[in-house]
RNA sequence: GCCGGAGUGGCGAAAUGGGUAGACGCAAGGGACUUAAAAUCCCUCGGGGUAUCAACUCCAUGCCGGUUCGAGUCCGGCCUCCGGCACCA
């Protein structure tokens, strides 16, 4: 709809080009003196960025902008997570290549950034689909597999049907996959893994040190790398002269053991059975996990002997053992836990209680809370906290056992059977395996010349130039890996790279990464809570571990803004924006009708930023009209003439000037960018009201209007550029200092003091802010409204006086 | 089930260390301007009651209770919603 309003279709522009090509934003890493390193998480190219992207990328420069008028210099890099799915399932849809589709993309994304005004350090754009920098990626992996963090293991891994590859465990989502919602199913798969639980508890003691990260995303990664400490205890089964070791956090309620059970995939599963339950087992060993299935288990021939009384117990396989976590086995106390106690419900097992107290096991139901213990031999009558560590103790003096701890993180695994990412550079060789590529060698360059068929496996496997190689060790003709690696290794050190984006010799130039790492301040979406973020920070202590750098966490502070929102007509709900929901608002429209100052002012302005926020397209409206009267308020001023004397009106204005200016400074630093915008806007109603008068003071206006501009330039950098110079100023605001508040001109010649009786409000007075308790105190006796309920009423204790705020007078 | 987070007007929200609940904006209603509309500007805007008009008063921050002179804010117990994990022994 076409609206009066000032011409942004010129100014926006202009001022994109004024600060591209003066680059404004560039730094030279080189010279690391006063570092600052603020980062936004870079995007996945995937086609048009719309309003829900722009929130991270505007909040970002929003802060970008006011540390430089704060005096910083930070480095401010942007690149493209450019490996991918998508880009093969739109090369099968349209018959593009996903190279030239993913060009494309970042052709059309980097125009939009440039619309928003959004300023980036463009000569350390890093792509990571190019040879440059993905044989960094191979790089690493070889350094890894050489001690032995990468490694090819056997393992019931996820597949989802739709993408046809195996995903990491991070990248199921309630039991979907991440990226197409589709079930995901359990295959038993040779691929390659990062040994990242080597460093669980790295990872887990990091956190500690992480304090400006949010509270929730820490203790997400918390419960995700799953600490538990506990026993292992070994159980001997003598008549197959094995031993099973179990891992468990009650050892104290090793008395009540009834029984033990083993997962399907437990290596000692096929011998424990009788032969006719074969089939049995392996239809367990197919079923996916699923707690909504029913516990059902197969007995085995044999029994195993209780570490501690000699007593003989039965051996069950049981579907409800992870073979991926503790050892594969436990061992089973029907009263003191619930999945132990329906089981042996259903198979008539015995159950034991060893854990007393009153109102405890009943019989209905698992007890697990805390009691003393009974049954237990010479334990009996102890604490049960106390006796997991005397029972620890005693297992360890016989042999039995010993203090364990166990990590829920599982190693990541990183194949994918895809095209579109970094080779993995191992040669599989006849006579001696796998073997990596010799580092000379690198980049494995991932060919182009290939065509996509869709889910019919990897077109690598058939490209015979890729395919065969000879063997690094030997020579002899062998056969290239033709997984691909998962695309979150791509991400896990490129904050590392825009140091250095164009050294060929290393990753980066340590010197130069030690001196600008960590990340000062990284910014991005609240989606990357587990999965990239705890990717990253594995890499950075394996880097620090392969001695390329020497620091272990990457990002210092990390703020995760909420999601933009929208209601969506195929769903019926309020949905993150996406193609597929069908609510996605083009910034492309929103610029063209209203500005892109409009749409950063209204983006920052719609919610607290780690909220999320449904999008309004009146919002915008709002945002539009504010900006239009500041427009016009300054068109008035340059026409004004006069000089008012300096009364009442001109102090107020003033006072409300440093108030504005101490307010939105604040809530800069504390990323509240929506009461800012309200603050100025408080501003700009009383200068609307000042303006009104007959008599003006030109010259308060004008300082009112150049402060505006500062203070709104990090949020709507266009507009105030251009009023700046208007004002016959020399660009840019990005070198003008932030304004400075009076303290003195900022206080209140008179206070309002709240005068309470019992509590409840009862009147306001008006008193200068020079009068002291005394004199508040006999004012708001006084106050008129307040006055009724005092009187004849003694007072039950000295008033309540809050320093130029508040008096409470209790009365009986 | 476990672990987080959140519940404040019609809506998005604000209240920074317990001290005037609802700033700022959207929507809505009324008015001015206009041939008319758009745009712009002005006024009203949590609920009830007594009033009649510049007033007074009670209630109100998911629910119940507590601490306090005073609670949206702190404590305890519930309810609802959102996110994560989910047979992790």
């Amino acid at each position: 709809m076409p609206r009066r309003s000032y011409d942004f279709q010129a100014i926006e522009p202009k001022w994109q080009r004024w600060w591209k090509e003066r680059r404004v934003a560039a730094v030279n890493t080189a010279a690391p003196a006063d570092k600052f390193y603020t980062l936004m998480m870079f995007p996945y190219p995937s086609g048009k960025l719309h309003v829900g992207h722009g929130r991270n990328y505007i909040l970002g420069d929003a802060v970008y902008r006011y540390f430089r008028m704060r005096g910083r210099r930070p480095l401010n890099p942007m690149g493209w997570d450019s490996f991918g799915l998508p880009a093969e399932n739109a090369a099968l849809k349209r018959g593009s290549h996903p190279h030239a589709w993913t060009m494309e993309n970042i052709a059309e994304m980097k125009r939009q950034f440039h619309a928003w005004g959004v300023l980036y350090d463009w000569d350390r754009e890093v792509m990571t689909c190019v040879p440059e920098y993905y044989r960094w990626n191979q790089w690493f992996f070889i350094q890894m597999f050489k001690k032995g963090l990468a490694y090819r293991g056997l393992a019931n891994a996820n597949w989802c049907p739709s993408c046809a590859t195996v995903l990491a465990n991070e990248q199921v989502v309630g039991g979907g996959c991440e990226r197409c919602g589709t079930a995901v199913e359990g295959r038993l798969l040779e691929q390659w893994y990062f040994r990242i639980t080597a460093y669980a508890e790295r990872l887990l003691q990091g956190l500690d040190r992480l304090r400006q990260w949010p509270e929730r995303v820490v203790t997400l990664q918390r419960n995700w790398i799953g600490r538990s400490e506990g026993t292992d205890i070994a159980f001997e089964i003598p008549d197959l002269k094995e031993t099973v070791t179990v891992f468990t956090t009650r050892p104290d309620t090793l008395f009540g053991a009834t029984y033990l059970a083993l997962a399907p995939d437990h290596p000692l599963a096929e011998r424990l059975i009788r032969p006719g339950d074969l089939a049995e087992l392996q239809k367990m060993r197919l079923r996916k996990q699923d707690d909504t299935d029913e516990k059902w288990g197969i007995p085995t021939r044999f029994e195993a002997l209780h570490p501690l009384t000699g007593g003989r117990i039965p051996v069950w396989i049981a579907n409800f053992v992870l073979m991926e976590y503790g050892t594969g086995a436990i061992m089973s106390v029907p009263a003191h836990d619930q999945r132990d106690f329906e089981f042996a419900t259903r198979y008539g097992i015995p159950i034991v209680e060893v854990i007393h107290r009153d109102g405890g096991f009943d019989g209905t139901a698992a007890y697990t809370e805390e009691g003393t213990l009974a049954r237990s031999g010479k334990f009996d009558g102890m604490p049960n906290d106390e006796a997991k560590r005397a029972i620890t103790a005693e297992l360890e003096r016989a042999g039995k056992g010993k203090g364990s701890v166990r990590y829920k993180i599982r190693d990541w695994l990183i194949s994918r059977q895809r095209y579109w990412g970094t080779p993995i550079p191992i040669v599989y060789c006849p006579s001696c395996g796998p073997v990596s590529e010799k580092e000379e060698h690198l980049p494995v360059v991932l060919p182009t010349d290939v065509a996509i068929q869709g889910s019919r496996g990897n077109p690598l496997a058939s490209h015979p130039g890729f395919l065969n190689a000879p063997c690094p060790k030997c020579g002899k003709a062998s056969r290239r890996e033709t997984d691909t690696m998962d695309t979150f290794v791509d991400s896990s050190w490129y904050f590392c790279r825009y140091i250095t984006p164009r050294e060929d010799g290393a990753m980066f130039r340590s010197d130069l990464v030690n001196a600008w790492l960590p990340v000062d301040l990284y910014i991005g979406g609240i989606e990357h809570a587990i999965l990239h973020l705890l990717y990253a920070r594995f890499f950075t202590h394996a880097l620090r571990d392969l001695g390329m750098t020497d620091f272990e966490e990457p990002f210092k502070q990390l703020f995760t803004q909420g999601m933009i929102t929208k209601h969506s007509e195929v769903t019926g709900k309020l949905e993150k924006m996406s193609k597929s929901k069908g609510n996605v608002v083009a910034p492309d429209d929103i610029i063209r009708d209203h500005g892109a100052d409009t749409e950063r002012l209204y983006t920052l302005f719609i919610g607290p930023p780690e909220k999320d926020a449904e999008w309004s397209d009146q919002g915008v409206l709002g945002a539009s009209r504010f900006l239009n009267r500041l427009w016009q308020f300054a068109q008035e001023a340059a026409e004004a003439a006069g000089e008012a004397e300096h009364g009442a009106d001109e102090a107020a204005l003033a006072r409300k000037l440093h108030q504005t200016i101490k307010k939105v400074t604040g809530d800069y630093e504390r990323f509240h960018f929506n009461t800012a915008i309200a603050a100025i806007m408080e501003l700009m109603n009383a200068y609307g009201r000042y303006h009104e008068r007959p008599a003006r003071s030109a010259s308060l206006e004008r300082e009112v209007l150049t402060t505006v501009v500062k203070l709104l330039h990090p949020m709507a950098p266009h507009v105030t550029e251009e009023l700046w110079e208007q004002f016959g100023n020399e660009p840019s605001l990005l070198e003008v200092p932030w304004p400075s508040y009076s303290p003195d001109l900022a206080k209140e010649e008179t206070v309002t003091v709240v005068v309470q009786v019992n509590g409840k409000l009862r009147d306001q007075i008006q008193v200068p802010e020079s009068a002291s308790r005394e004199e508040i105190l006999e004012a708001a006796r006084q106050a008129p409204r307040a006055a009724p309920f005092l009187e004849g009423k003694a007072l039950r204790r000295e008033p309540v006086y809050v320093p130029k705020k508040l008096v409470n007078f209790v009365v009986g």
